[in-house]
DNA sequence: CAGTTTGTTCATTTTGTATTGAACGGAAGC
DNA sequence: GCTTCCGTTCAATACAAAATGAACAAACTG
């Protein structure tokens, strides 16, 4: 059973989604958006990658969530549809820097409760939760430099 | 039933490691060996974490393979030791950035087999890996960033 | 207001992966 | 050369997360 190019994305997508830990339906969603540039509705979602209603609801929400997808109410219809955002990579950044500055803090909380003969080891944990913020920031960093390199405005979170 | 810093951090690492994708036992040793500061054999690991011989040794070495271990020989033992690098994070970063390329490099090589008909459609999938091999780039610039100004010998890839 | 249509929730099933434990192979010791 | 000690591998198991589908709630229609 060959495939077309076009289902081979939407698959690609979903495996690539599922290697970084997430669901895999949330990637190939991602993918199917991507290729139509327009508003679809979950009854198309269900369709074209043959899953169930609560899946493409749930993973939808997943997408729009992360800052990947947009929820759009086209006039005359009763149906939400949703939009894969045009460049959605600062959403991706901000959502990883997030999980970075979180790790980095509790890391840092458990490490401050370490006994007082802990010295050397604290000090090994203290710099490596210093790596993850640093990770953090400079992502930020990378953000605002994607964005202004466009002239984004970030009114988006 | 309380819980010391120490076993805390142990076990939170496992979580975090789980979090982001990966086996929680890999976190776990991660942890120790952060904590111990120095090579600890497979057969320590085991009894400190409670973990089967099987799960120390393929963990262990898949700590090794991201390069955030190091696997020693002590003279005068038959046993294989593990240490923990003393600053992982050019390692993570450059396993990240590798993982972006090559997805990047896939997208790339299905898009280019669109019929000619979706013209549209390929160019939003070349941004979109565009800002995967981007993401690559940037983080190999951070890594020269934070190896020179350590003033790191970069012999370990 | 009764009847549809649509999105969400949740218990259940399915699927994938981590973990184990026993078997294997190789190297060091005696 | 036989035995012992390690590390690795792999089939079986356990476990966690995803996907389903039916039930529910809300909003619209006529």
């Amino acid at each position: 059973m060959s495939e077309s190019p076009i289902e081979d994305f939407i698959q690609t997508m979903g495996l690539m989604w599922s290697a970084d830990g997430g669901p895999r339906i949330a990637g190939q969603i991602m993918g199917y958006l991507l290729l139509e540039g327009e508003p679809r509705t979950l009854a198309q979602m269900c369709d074209a990658l043959q899953i169930s209603k609560g899946s493409a609801s749930t993973n939808a929400r997943l997408l729009e969530a992360k800052g990947l997808a947009r929820r759009v109410h086209p006039v005359g219809s009763r149906q939400d549809a949703f939009l894969a955002v045009p460049h959605p990579g600062p959403s991706m950044l901000k959502t990883v820097a997030l999980r970075l500055r979180r790790q980095a803090d509790e890391i840092s909380r458990i490490s401050a409760q370490f006994p007082e003969d802990e010295g050397a080891a604290q000090q090994r944990v203290v710099d490596f939760a210093e790596f993850y913020r640093k990770s953090a920031d400079f992502m930020d960093e990378w953000t605002a430099r994607i964005e202004s390199d466009r002239g984004d405005d970030p009114k988006e979170n």
